[in-house]
DNA sequence: GTATTTGCAAATGATTTGCAGTGCT
DNA sequence: AGCACTGCAAATCATTTGCAAATAC
C-alpha cells in the first residue's frame, strides 16, 4: 500500500484519517464520482461528511495529488494522478479504463503544440464507446 | 451562413427562432458555456429564456447537431458538431482552439480500441496549456 | 388543427460556506 | 499551543420541471 502520509505532507496537505481514506478507496476503485467516494468512504467512517470530500477532492486537485476526469455528460470522475494514460470510457455502463500512451502519440502532441506557441501542461485524451462487456450484454 | 433550418428538420427537430439563435450564436463564437450562450442570445433576443437554452441544448447534443466539451475545472462548452479535431484549452483564458486532428493520431486511437475489444464512438482530446496570448502577458 | 415548444416561476439537486469544536504536528 | 481540518446546517448556485400560452408545420 502506497503511503498516503507520505504523499500528503510531501504536497503540503496535513495526513488526516479522512484523506487518507479517500485516497485509500480512489487508488481501489480508479475512477469515481464524489457521490461514489462518499459512499464507499462512509462504509468504513459513517461520520466522514460529504462537504470534508469537496473540500478535500478540490485542495488534492490544487496540489496535484488527485487529477479531475471530465466526462461529456456525466459528473466529473477523479483519480490518483499517475504518468499520463489514455481513458476508454464505455457510454453504457459508465466504467473508464485506463490505457497507457502511445509513444507516438505523446510525440504529435509535442510537435502540434510546439508549432501553435501553446505551452503543453496537461493532456486529457477520452475514447467514448462500449466495452467488451458492454458488448457481449448488448447482443444477447 | 448555414441553413440552420434545415440542419434541424433534417435532425427531426422544429426550426424555432429560439434554436436557430442559439445555433447562430455557438457558430460564431466557437466554444461556449450555457452562460454564455444566454449572454449573447438575449443581446438579439431579450425574452429568451434560460430555461429555453438548457432544453435545446441537451435536445440538440441528443440530435447530435452539438456536442459537449468537457473542460477539468470548468463548465462544459458547446461547439456545433464537425469533423473530430484537438482542443487548445488555455488554462489561462479558458479559450478554446481546434486544431485538425494528426492522421496518425486517428490510426493509433483505431488500433488502441480494436485491440481492446471496445467499439470507439466518439473521441475527444484536449491538451491544456497556455496560449500564445497569455504566455506574451505574463511574460510582460 | 395538433403536437411541440416556449417562458415563467417554482422545485430540485449539487456544491459551497461559516463557524464552533477537534485533531495533527 | 497553534493553526489546519472536520462536521453540521444553512446559504448559494445550477439545472430541471410543470404548466398555460404561443408557434411551427
Amino acid at each position: 500500500m502506497t503511503d498516503y502520509a507520505i504523499l500528503l505532507k510531501e504536497n503540503g496537505l496535513k495526513a488526516t484519517f479522512q484523506r487518507m481514506n479517500i485516497l485509500d478507496v480512489v487508488e481501489k476503485n480508479g475512477h469515481m464520482s464524489i457521490e461514489a467516494i462518499y459512499d464507499e468512504v462512509t462504509k468504513i467512517h459513517p461520520s466522514l461528511s460529504l462537504a470534508t470530500i469537496y473540500k478535500n477532492i478540490i485542495l488534492m486537485v490544487e496540489k496535484g495529488v488527485v487529477v479531475e476526469v471530465p466526462i461529456a455528460g456525466k459528473k466529473p470522475k477523479y483519480e490518483l494522478s499517475k504518468a499520463d494514460h489514455i481513458h476508454l470510457v464505455c457510454t453504457e455502463c459508465g466504467d473508464v479504463e485506463d490505457k497507457p500512451c502511445a509513444e507516438a502519440t505523446d510525440k504529435l502532441f509535442y510537435e502540434l503544440t510546439d508549432k501553435e506557441h501553446f505551452t503543453l501542461n496537461k493532456r486529457q485524451v477520452n475514447l467514448y464507446g462500449v466495452c467488451y462487456a458492454c458488448q457481449e450484454a448488448i447482443a444477447s
